[in-house]
DNA sequence: ACCTGAACACCGTTCAAGT
DNA sequence: ACCTGAACACCGTTCAAGT
């Protein structure tokens, strides 16, 4: 979501000169700083510092630290509508739900320090569930499935069912992705954790400890792609009885 | 996770008196100050205030308030194993998933509060996939499995189905507790609702508007076993190819 | 119109000092 | 041994004041 105008993280253009601030300056950088930064470290006066600005020049535009954060949100969902490489697919409802998983999962991927956000932010209403946290995104979601066939119930049981799925995974593979870049890796495989404050050693699990490396190992490209068949073909299921 | 003598929440026992600080105490009493109040109110302060002391007394039973919240997180994943009515089965794989499957749903059922921490901390290790954050809980699931026909590479893609699984469907089941609580319903069903700081009325969202009742109701026991099922068959069809 | 300085109420955390 | 007062560096947020 960058802006109209090419920009640096520090909010300042090519020529110099700062950039008047926007709401969609702000929430770009925003996003950019969570991206490098991590979540915990996205603070009004530190974004405030990040633009040039003083912290109190946001309030302006955002109301507070808590819109913000909604705005991150929305400007996140929002980009599966706006774009291009990814047209919505008009041959049923199979290929509109891998259209939508792959889509979000770009998302995932591409910001994965922000999308914990978006999995677990309280939802402004209940039947928003995350990730799918857009009315227009449910709304598409819900008559896609019953002009193709679906009952309401089923489509609603569907639109459930493909949110918790969508969630598990994307959530474990942002957080594995966040991980690789924050935690040091011990080189020579001297397997020891710091679980809950107490020093314990995996030694005295040897099914982990045998099987350490494997357990790490990233096959979430085929994971996904296999439970998510496994999902359509469940949900072709409960349509076909 | 009671302490050993009864305690109201302010850390005063029957007789009036201040109950010796602990480790312990201050876990337990962080818990229900979750329960009660959610994740974002706590603090050092409030906590201290809680137990009738200084929030500077804690630090010297807890190393910091990052600390305190991994030892909430390991004190309810060792729920799993002190409790008495949820002997673990013998009969079988499919048998030892279920009951760690609800074992794990009750604890996210229970404290709908503090399953937000189990599910989006960041893990020790790559291999402690949320909400199964425990080496001892990986062990015993990897072993089971193992002993019972699994090879190693099917025991971690179950492992990793599992957990992906358990994460989707009870962070869901949570919000939506949580929502209830906090979430002042209109009782007009005057359906409209602000997201993302825009507002924006469902009056544009036929679906959504026409379904919303229904998409409110909480069907998340058939779901949960429903899927959980599903799952399980999927796994058994994984071991027989 | 847009930004800032100063102020307020709150954090987590440390450490010398009290009992 | 266990708790606290005072202090420090940080938060989010408000508002009158500057340009």
């Amino acid at each position: 979501m960058a802006p109209a105008v090419s920009t640096d993280p520090d909010g300042v253009d090519v020529t110099g000169r700062r950039l008047p601030l926007s709401r969609e300056l702000i929430i770009s950088a925003a996003v950019l700083f969570v991206d490098d930064n991590g979540l915990p470290a996205l603070t009004m006066r530190g974004l405030g510092k990040e633009l040039g600005v003083e912290a109190m020049s946001l309030y302006r535009y955002v109301n507070g630290r808590e819109d913000l954060l909604e705005c991150i949100v929305e400007s996140m969902v929002s980009e599966l509508h706006l774009n291009p490489d990814t047209v919505e697919p008009l041959n049923g409802w199979q290929a509109y739900l891998q259209w939508l998983a792959h889509g979000v999962r770009r998302i995932a991927q591409e910001h994965p320090a922000v999308f914990p956000l978006i999995a677990t932010r309280h939802p402004a209403a209940p039947w928003l569930r995350p990730p799918l946290r857009s009315l227009k995104v449910v709304e598409d979601f819900l008559s896609e499935l019953i002009s193709r066939g679906f009952t309401d119930e089923s489509a609603i049981a569907a639109y459930r069912a493909f949110s918790s799925f969508l969630l598990g995974h994307l959530l474990l593979e942002a957080a594995a992705r966040t991980a690789e870049s924050d935690i040091v890796v011990d080189s020579l495989g001297h397997a020891e954790v710091t679980a809950g404050g107490a020093e314990s050693s995996v030694n005295a699990f040897p099914q982990v400890l045998r099987l350490g490396t494997r357990l790490s190992e990233d096959h979430s490209d085929n994971e996904f792609e296999a439970a998510l068949e496994n999902m359509l073909d469940r949900l072709d299921r409960t349509l076909a009885h």
